[in-house]
DNA sequence: CTGGGGAGGGGGCCC
DNA sequence: GGGGCCCCCTCCCCA
């Protein structure tokens, strides 16, 4: 009886271990299950609260669009019917100089009948004319075409008063509707940032922006002010980093620069290629306001941006173009030290922005949703191939590298674009040259224009014959270093790329795919 | 003549 | 800014 009880005893000791261990292990499960789920709600929770934040933007705009429409009907019909295209466009119209085809918003009078819509004008540069479609906006009345033209032209209002130039009175203190436009600023930056986070982060980052009026400082200089050129990573948030212009900013970027200043202008264009770099622009200048997080700065330049954002029928942008202070101008043409005299009137270039950006969006939203995106034709007209293989590619090192990945090196600066992080703000930007398809460097003796200054400069060895790198077995001489170090495989006989397929070997891993695709292809 | 491979040139991009 | 790697392209040679 005795052994008995002991015997219940120890299977009910047992039992109780056995018991304890399963709910601990049950728990566990349950733990780890229950962290998963927390953070896929978090995320979610995280993407629902963008979403809806875009919304209640989209609401504002269209509501602050419909507002400023009212105020612009106004504006216009109350002023005299001699209007006259400021020059002060001719720096933009210069920088579409060939571009054929490209469009131009204008805006004209109600009422002005001069013009035709859609008529085709030549715009004589002097160094040549161009035929440009330009699309006529019958301001304040019921023709407006492109509906976000008028962003285009709003901006420049809004921003004007945002930056509080003091020569430049605003027509907001005309008309009270206009005050409701000033938040602008805070909604934009929301609209394009790309990332849950960096919704967050631009948000905040706005309503801490205090904009004196005086503070002309480029992004650029404001670039360098940190120490050892990359400025410190404020708090331990990933920081999205936009696209600057300016810092390498010439003259045919200012085809694109018509309405950066209105960030609201990002979601008013459709897929249409002609549009498509006005939002991403427009997205560009909105780094200001995270770059301004390291300078404690803010962004005014912007608004008050580069020679000609338009063909200019307000007098009050007419008063700020005559204010623009002189910091300013150094400020639109800082890149111009690497421009070494380019031809700003590259019509490649204008296309190639035009759609390389078009890409670049196309790229941003596929990648967030795949599948409400759709190409129209319109989308894949002259789209690079190149481009389209970088910003793969792009997008596959991200995939494997980005900063979403947990790299050693501490990345927190995400590219806008396809969220690969780096470690500094200043790689982050030439690598969204990637996305954006800006390229700054351009050669002086062809039209090759490079996104990185490094590239120039080899670039260049075509042109001069220099062939730095020299074979110490055959006095055979090289552009590329890598190329000296593939002639050396020659004379070594190394050949570690083989094919998994067939056994043979290559030299080259290119020649291995070439090898692959020809061969083995049906695999 | 043709296709495969070698060699070299050039640009893109990251570190 | 330089180094390094990647990829693509073209030309040439040869079976």
């Amino acid at each position: 009886m005795a052994n008995c009880m002991v015997f219940h005893t120890q299977i009910a000791s047992i039992m109780e271990v056995l018991a304890n261990s399963a709910v601990a292990e049950i728990c566990k499960l349950v733990d780890d299950d229950y962290a998963v789920f927390r953070l896929e709600i978090t995320q979610s929770q995280k993407e629902n609260r963008t979403l809806r934040r875009k919304l209640q933007l989209q609401e504002l705009k269209v509501a602050r669009e419909r507002a400023e429409r009212t105020m612009r009907e106004r504006v216009l019909s109350s002023r005299p019917s001699s209007v006259k295209i400021l020059d002060r466009y001719r720096g933009t119209a210069r920088g579409e100089g060939h571009l054929t085809g490209g469009h131009r918003s204008f805006v004209k009078p109600a009422g002005h009948s001069t013009w035709r819509d859609d008529q085709p004008i030549t715009v004589d540069e002097g160094s040549g004319t161009s035929t440009q479609h330009v699309i006529m906006i019958e301001a304040g009345g019921p023709k407006v075409k492109r509906e976000r033209t008028e962003g285009e032209e709003d901006p420049r209002h809004s921003r004007d008063i945002q930056t509080g130039v003091p020569e430049a009175p605003p027509l907001s203190t005309e008309d009270p509707n206009t005050a409701k436009t000033q938040p602008r600023t805070q909604c934009s930056i929301t609209e394009v940032s790309g990332t849950p986070n960096a919704v967050l982060k631009s948000e905040t980052d706005t309503n801490t922006l205090t904009h004196t009026g005086s503070d002309h400082k480029s992004d650029t200089e404001r670039l360098v002010v940190g120490p050892l050129g990359c400025p410190p990573a404020p708090g331990s948030e990933y920081l999205p980093v936009f696209h600057q212009r300016t810092v390498h900013s010439h003259g045919d970027s200012d085809a694109l620069d018509t309405g950066v200043d209105d960030p609201s202008c990002s979601y008013a264009t459709e897929m249409d290629p002609g549009n498509m770099p006005l939002g991403l622009e427009t997205q560009t200048d909105l780094a200001r306001g995270d770059w301004n997080r390291y300078s404690s700065s803010v962004y005014s330049e912007g608004c008050l941006d580069k020679k000609g954002e338009g063909l200019v029928t307000d007098e009050v942008t007419v008063k700020v173009e005559g204010d623009i202070p002189q910091t300013w101008n150094a400020d639109s043409h800082l890149g111009d030290g690497h421009s070494q005299g380019r031809d700003f009137l590259d019509y490649r270039e204008s296309l190639e922005a035009t759609h390389v950006a078009t890409n670049s969006l196309l790229h941003m939203f596929r990648d967030r949703d795949p599948v409400s995106i759709s190409m129209g034709p319109s989308d894949s007209i002259g789209l690079s191939d190149q481009v389209l293989n970088s910003n793969d590619r792009a997008r596959a090192q991200a995939q494997r590298g980005g900063a979403t990945s947990g790299n050693v090196k501490e990345k927190r600066f995400l590219c806008m674009f396809c969220n690969k992080g780096f470690s500094c703000p200043q790689t982050v930007e030439v690598h969204q040259r990637i996305h954006t398809g800006e390229k700054p460097y351009s050669c002086t003796q062809c039209h090759m224009r490079f996104a990185q200054s490094g590239s120039l400069k080899r670039h260049q060895r075509v042109h001069t014959g220099e062939k730095p790198y020299s074979c110490p077995q055959c006095e055979k001489r090289f552009s590329h270093q890598h190329h000296l170090k593939t002639h050396l495989k020659v004379h070594t006989g190394e050949r570690p790329f083989a094919c998994t397929l067939c056994g043979k070997r290559f030299s080259e891993r290119s020649y291995l795919k070439i090898h692959q695709q020809k061969k083995h292809s049906t695999l």
